[in-house]
DNA sequence: TCGATACGAAACGGTAGCGTATCGAAATGG
DNA sequence: CCATTTCGATACGCTACCGTTTCGTATCGA
């Protein structure tokens, strides 16, 4: 692929951004194995030589979209207690992944089965999502090795209810999740 | 979709075998959106007219198959607490999961977002697979509710490993999973 | 102004799988 | 024997998308 030179005709951002946010509304929609150039081109309104020039296939595409996304921030650390600020933190994870990861991820999750390099790209940003996640808790409260076990359990009962069992994280589950698994589970002070 | 009506030549059952087999074994191959009937046909050593005769479509092809397909049963409780029978059944769990069903769900969990028919299907055979799973716990040390939570986490953080974490399910995340997870969980007396 | 590059539009040949149709042979039951 | 159905083999037209090429225009730096 070559990289703009600098002589001629500078790239359009605008064309990239375009392309981006179609090849992830489609990503969602209809899956990486039905994404296809053609369509994120048409959504893009962008001619198919402008995507060649910077990708060399899907996969590469793929990867630089979800790269540059950026989802919302976690909420800041709240006032009162670690059940409190699980509370907060898995509503958004919840309402994070429901609404846009949801899709990504199992087609990605799909698409990653055929590419290696796809799947460790995908992986890398499942870490840097969820690192900026977990501190967000308050460790004066946390059981040693909390951290890693919150980022071990949250997004995987939470993927596994949506996907699996087909139901939504709704302010009910959200509180089951944090007072019947993850705050027992977190506390500080629980002797195995 | 014209059932046999019993004059004629009778279908051949070691057909219908071969093709299940193929559709599921190319099933986790592949996955579902690269799944061809042509290729399972030739897989099969049966001509397209075999499974267009049986099948109206891809969906109802796999929808049969994986409901035909059984994994192997849960283990027995075994003597001891409840510590050695999660231990055997996560055991089990990860195995099954790691083994067989990671493709397959991988290939499901994209093909579902096409086939909302197809989506019912699964999760009502997962349900199914879970319901004999949580019989094999002991009664007797679990707090109440505990068989639904079991069913709500194990498979959750198993699954979540295996895909989005990329790694295996040696005994000793199983150790982990059990140890720093289940049984605290779900041990009787403990207080919230 | 000029060279180089980016872009859109369109066409291209190629691949892959779809679902259907046709044909002859084989297997049933009446 | 015979109607009926299954099966393999093969061909068919169709659609979608691939990745590339061409051409005319637009937009930059020098």
């Amino acid at each position: 692929m070559p990289e703009p030179s600098g002589v001629g005709r500078p790239r359009d951002v605008r064309r990239d951004a375009a392309i981006h946010e179609a090849a992830l509304a489609l990503l969602t929609e209809v899956g990486y194995d039905q994404l296809s150039i053609e369509a994120i081109a048409a959504r893009a309104g962008v001619a198919k030589t402008t995507i060649y020039r910077r990708y060399r296939d899907k996969a590469a595409l793929v990867a630089a979209a979800v790269e540059q996304r950026q989802g919302s921030a976690p909420p800041e650390p709240v006032a009162g207690g670690l059940r409190e600020n699980l509370l907060a933190v898995v509503g958004w994870l919840a309402r994070e992944i429901e609404e846009q990861e949801i899709g990504l991820l199992g087609a990605l999750f799909a698409g990653m089965r055929g590419d290696a390099r796809l799947a460790d790209e995908m992986r890398r940003i499942l870490r840097r999502d969820q690192a900026a996640m977990t501190d967000r808790l308050p460790g004066e409260e946390l059981a040693p090795g909390a951290a890693e076990l919150f980022a071990e359990v949250a997004p995987a009962v939470i993927v596994h209810r949506i996907v699996f069992a087909g139901e939504r994280c709704d302010e009910r589950f959200v509180r089951h999740l944090v007072d019947d698994i993850l705050f027992p589970l977190l506390r500080k002070g629980i002797q195995s």
